[in-house]
DNA sequence: TACGCAATTGTATCAAGATTCGTCAGTTGC
DNA sequence: GCAACTGACGAATCTTGATACAATTGCGTA
C-alpha cells in the first residue's frame, strides 16, 4: 500500500518519521509495514541522495578573539578560523577550509556579480565540492571568470573546467573560461593564444572588472599535482623568483616577504589576472592554510592583497605571533 | 577560561569529526583521550545547541503535479505540500507544516518588508518555533506586525507575543505588537482600547502598508486552547456568524462557502486586520491543513484571500476533487 | 515454460552508539 | 570541618541501527 509510493517520496518520507520526529527504526518499520533492514537502508538512500542533510553549523564567534585579532593586525574586513584536525593533513585542512569557505559563500550576496575564480586552487575547488545547491533565482548578470589559465596535467585541467562549470551552475550564473594554458614560453606566445580564442579574451577583459575574487595563495615550490615546464613555471623559473626574493604567489603573481610585487619577465609569460587587477577592499577572498603556506599567507596579507582569509587555527595563531 | 566558548569549541570539534570526517566515536575517543560515552554525549549536546543541523529536504517538484493543479485552479501563486503522516494528528500536521513553512520562508527575502503575522495560529507558532537564526544583516526596516489582538487566556497570550518576539529577532526585524484584546464586548469599548495605547495604534496603523501576510485560517468552532466569551467571540456569536452561511474566519473575519466577506457587527468588535488590507497578489501566505480545517480553507481559497498555501496532502487532494 | 541473472527484501547477527550506574571532585550549607 | 548535594566522567551494559547472507521476486532470453 504505502509500499507503491514512488521511491523519493518514501525516503522523504520515512526520513521525516526518523530525523523530524525522532521515530526509531523499528517503530517506523512497523507502522509501515516493512522492515527494519529496509527502514535503515531507506535513510541511508536517504542520506546519499540528500534528501537528508546534517550539517555541522561552526557557531559564530567560537574564534572571535583571533579572529578580530587577525582582522586588526593585517587590516582584514573577515577572518574565518577552522580548527584543524590534524595540522599536517594539509589535504584535509584543504577540504575543511573548503567547507567552511562555501558556507560563507552561500551566504553572501553574489547576484550581479562578476567573481573571479581560480580552479586549479585545492582549497577552491574543495570550496566547490562542498557547495549545496541553492534555489536562488538565477541571474544571467551574475559572472564566474576563470582567473588563470590552465596549469597542470590534463586531468588536473579537467578538474578544473568541471569546478568552475559547477560553481557556476550553483550560484546561478555564467562561467567564463580561460581555455589557453596559464604559463607559456614566451610573452610572444601568450600574445597569440590570447588573441586566438574569442572567448578567452573576452574572459580576461572580465578580470578587469571583478567585484569578488578568489584567489589561490601559493608557495614557491611545485606542488604535487602539478608538473614543472609545459604550461606551468619550471624549477629554474621557480629558482628565479626565490632569488629575487619571493616567498609565495598570488594566481602565479610572485610577492615578496612583504606582500610587494616582484616584477620580472615572468609575468609576461601567464595568462591571468594580475595584482592590479583584484577588486577594491572587500572582495579579494583566499582560502589558505596549512604550515606549508604559511609564508605565502603571511607575505599576502602584508601585501594587502587579501582582506577576507579562511584558515586553520594553527596558520592564525602563527599569524599573530611576531 | 573563556566562559562557555570552552565547551561549545569542544563540542564543534568532536561534531566536526564524526558528522564531516565519519570517524567513529571510540577513535574519536582515543585521540582525544577521553570516553566513548563522552563522545556520545557530547554529539547530544551539539544536536541540542542547534551546533549540528539535520533537516530533511523535501525534494523540489515531489509533489510538483498536485500543486501545479491547485496553483492552476485556484490561480495561486505558490502551492508546497507536506506528507502528514497521520490525517487524524491534527496538532503533528500543524508542527510538519510549521516546519515545512519555515523552510520556504527562510528562502525569502524579508529584509525591508512589512510583515503581518498571526500569533495565535497554532501553525503559524510552529513556524516560528521551527525557524533557524540566520545570520542576515538586520534591518531596521523590517517590520513584524501583529495582525490581530489578543485571544483566549493569558497562558497563549504570552505565547503569542514571545512567537512574535522571536520571529522578529530571527528575521531581524521590528516587532509592532497589539496590546488590546482581540474581540471586545462592543464598539464603543475597541475604540476605546485602540485609542488607549500608542504601540497597538502604531501597530494598526502599519496593517495599512502590509507587503506580506501570514494569516491564520479557522473554522467557526472554538478550538482547544480559545475559550468563548472574554476576549474571544461567544459561542452564540459563532453561531449567529453560521447562520450567516459562513463556514470558516480568516484572522476572525467570516466568510462564507465562496469567500464572500460576511459583513456584521461582529466585525466592529475585533481588533486586527480587515480582509480590505490584505497585501496584494503574492504575499497572501496561509499555512492551514487537517481535516477540520478543509472547508474553511477552501473558502479563503474560492475568495482569492490566500495565494500561497502550505497544506497536507489530504487537504490538497481534497481541494482538487469535485 | 523454464532458466538464469540481477535487484530487492527480510532474517539473523554483529557493530556502533546510548544509557545506566557507581565513583569522584568540587560546592553548599550547617 | 564535615555531611549532603551536585554534576561530570568512565566502565560496563543494553539498545539501536547496519550488514552479511539467504530467500524471493521480476524480467529477459532460450
Amino acid at each position: 500500500m504505502a509500499t507503491d509510493l514512488e521511491p523519493r517520496r518514501f525516503m522523504t518520507k520515512v526520513a521525516r518519521m526518523y530525523y523530524t520526529h525522532g521515530i526509531r527504526q523499528i517503530e517506523i518499520a512497523a507502522t509501515l509495514g516493512i522492515s527494519q533492514a529496509r527502514v535503515s537502508r531507506l535513510l541511508q538512500a536517504a542520506e546519499q541522495a540528500k534528501i537528508v542533510r546534517t550539517i555541522v553549523v561552526i557557531p559564530e564567534g567560537l574564534h572571535a578573539e583571533v579572529e578580530e585579532d587577525l582582522q586588526k593586525r593585517y587590516g582584514l574586513s573577515q577572518v574565518h578560523i577552522v580548527e584543524a584536525l590534524d595540522p599536517n593533513d594539509e589535504a584535509g585542512i584543504n577540504r575543511d577550509l573548503g567547507e567552511a569557505a562555501a558556507l560563507i559563500l552561500s551566504a553572501m550576496q553574489l547576484s550581479g556579480k562578476t567573481i573571479g575564480f581560480t580552479s586549479w586552487s585545492r582549497s577552491l575547488r574543495s570550496l566547490v565540492a562542498a557547495l549545496e545547491p541553492s534555489k536562488k533565482k538565477k541571474s544571467g548578470a551574475t559572472r564566474i571568470v576563470e582567473m588563470l589559465g590552465d596549469v597542470g596535467p590534463p586531468q588536473l585541467q579537467h578538474d578544473s573546467t568541471r569546478s568552475t562549470q559547477r560553481f557556476a551552475d550553483l550560484i546561478g550564473g555564467t562561467p567564463l573560461f580561460i581555455r589557453a594554458p596559464g604559463v607559456l614560453s614566451s610573452a610572444e606566445v601568450r600574445e597569440a593564444m590570447i588573441s586566438y580564442d574569442a572567448h578567452t579574451r573576452e574572459a580576461i577583459a572580465a578580470l578587469d572588472e571583478l567585484d569578488v575574487a578568489l584567489v589561490g595563495i601559493g608557495t614557491c615550490n611545485i606542488d604535487a599535482p602539478l608538473e614543472p615546464g609545459g604550461n606551468f613555471f619550471t624549477v629554474e623559473q621557480f629558482a628565479m623568483a626565490q632569488s629575487l626574493g619571493a616567498v609565495g604567489q598570488i594566481n602565479l603573481r610572485f610577492i615578496d616577504a612583504d606582500g610587494i610585487p616582484l616584477e620580472s619577465e615572468l609575468d609576461s609569460l601567464v595568462i591571468g589576472v594580475t595584482l592590479a587587477q583584484l577588486p577594491a577592499k572587500g572582495g579579494r577572498f583566499a582560502v589558505a592554510g596549512g604550515r606549508s603556506k604559511y609564508e605565502a599567507v603571511r607575505a599576502a596579507l602584508r601585501g594587502h592583497w587579501i582582506d577576507t582569509l579562511i584558515t586553520d587555527m594553527e596558520t592564525a595563531e602563527r599569524l599573530l605571533q611576531e
